[in-house]
DNA sequence: GTTATTTGACCGGG
DNA sequence: CCCGGTCAAATAAC
């Protein structure tokens, strides 16, 4: 993930699916460690996972704002960081906030959209036209705190495939220092505009149902059509996930368990 | 008690 | 006028 200054567009795309691909295999590999007994192994593989995690999102963010993954957004994938200035001047009412098309956004499908090393706070939902499931919207939960704009939106895709995918949505650059502090070893190579993922600054801890981790673990795609399925009656369900953090097992013991064995067994090495 | 989520209303853009 | 993004009161959870 470095050394692809000279890396044409194009040629990113595949590093941007072989990434996303070790990103979600770490997610998952995240996920088993966390369901050891505690310990300071899994204390310490947790740790790395956490750092490869990290890392990895960091790289993606760094190829994405290049211009080669997943610039979709109608069209404004540049960088800026810019964004209405949404209005809050007025009152009165409420619902007001102009949303624009110059936002920033960065749409990424992946099954661990609630793991991403950042706190959210969900303040919406809304039922989406020929969507299956209903769009829940976050902010960062340092929004309050420290004025981080960062949003994003996350909408389950499809039916009821195994490992259920999600579109997350990402909005608005996180400002909040709080995960820096923690890991500051993240952001050392990104580019123009890494900063998609510093630290997570609880990622280890207990909190992660929490927090939404992981916006790459899948894949970066410029998708931007929705399904066109019309129901609507399991929209509750999209978003009754949350429960659930981290990801349906299932997947786990489908690929990666040999990931797992050889990850415990270079731990046996260090015994 | 505080904090987070749910939910329907409100609003602006297209 | 419809659709999607946001607000904030009500409710739930802690």
């Amino acid at each position: 993930m470095e050394g692809n200054a000279a890396l044409s567009p194009c040629g990113d795309r595949a590093a941007i699916q072989d990434i996303s691909r070790a990103h979600e295999l770490m997610s998952q590999l995240q996920a088993v460690l966390l369901q050891l007994p505690a310990g300071s192994w899994s204390q310490l593989g947790q740790d790395m996972a956490k750092q490869i995690l990290q890392l990895t999102t960091s790289a993606l963010s760094t190829l994405q704002f290049c211009g080669c993954g997943a610039s979709d957004d109608g069209g404004n994938s540049k960088c800026s960081g810019e964004l209405n200035k949404s209005s809050e001047g007025r009152d009165g009412h409420r619902g007001r906030k102009t949303r624009r098309k110059n936002r920033t956004l960065t749409k990424v499908t992946t099954t661990v959209p609630y793991v991403d090393g950042y706190q959210w706070r969900k303040y919406g939902q809304k039922t989406i036209n020929n969507a299956m499931f209903p769009r829940c919207y976050y902010k960062c939960s340092y929004r309050e705190g420290q004025g981080c704009p960062a949003k994003k939106t996350v909408q389950q895709q499809g039916s009821y495939a195994d490992p259920p995918s999600f579109m997350v949505e990402y909005s608005m650059k996180h400002t909040c220092k709080t995960t820096e502090t923690i890991f500051p070893l993240v952001m050392v190579e990104s580019s123009p505009h890494k900063a998609s993922l510093h630290g997570g600054d609880s990622i280890g801890s207990s909190d992660l149902q929490d927090l939404h981790l992981s916006p790459l673990s899948s894949a970066v795609t410029h998708s931007e059509s929705h399904d066109k399925c019309s129901s609507s009656n399991e929209q509750e369900q999209a978003c009754q996930h949350e429960g659930f953090s981290l990801m349906p097992v299932n997947t786990l013991d489908e690929l990666d368990m040999g990931l797992m064995d050889m990850f415990m067994g270079n731990f046996d090495g260090c015994f």
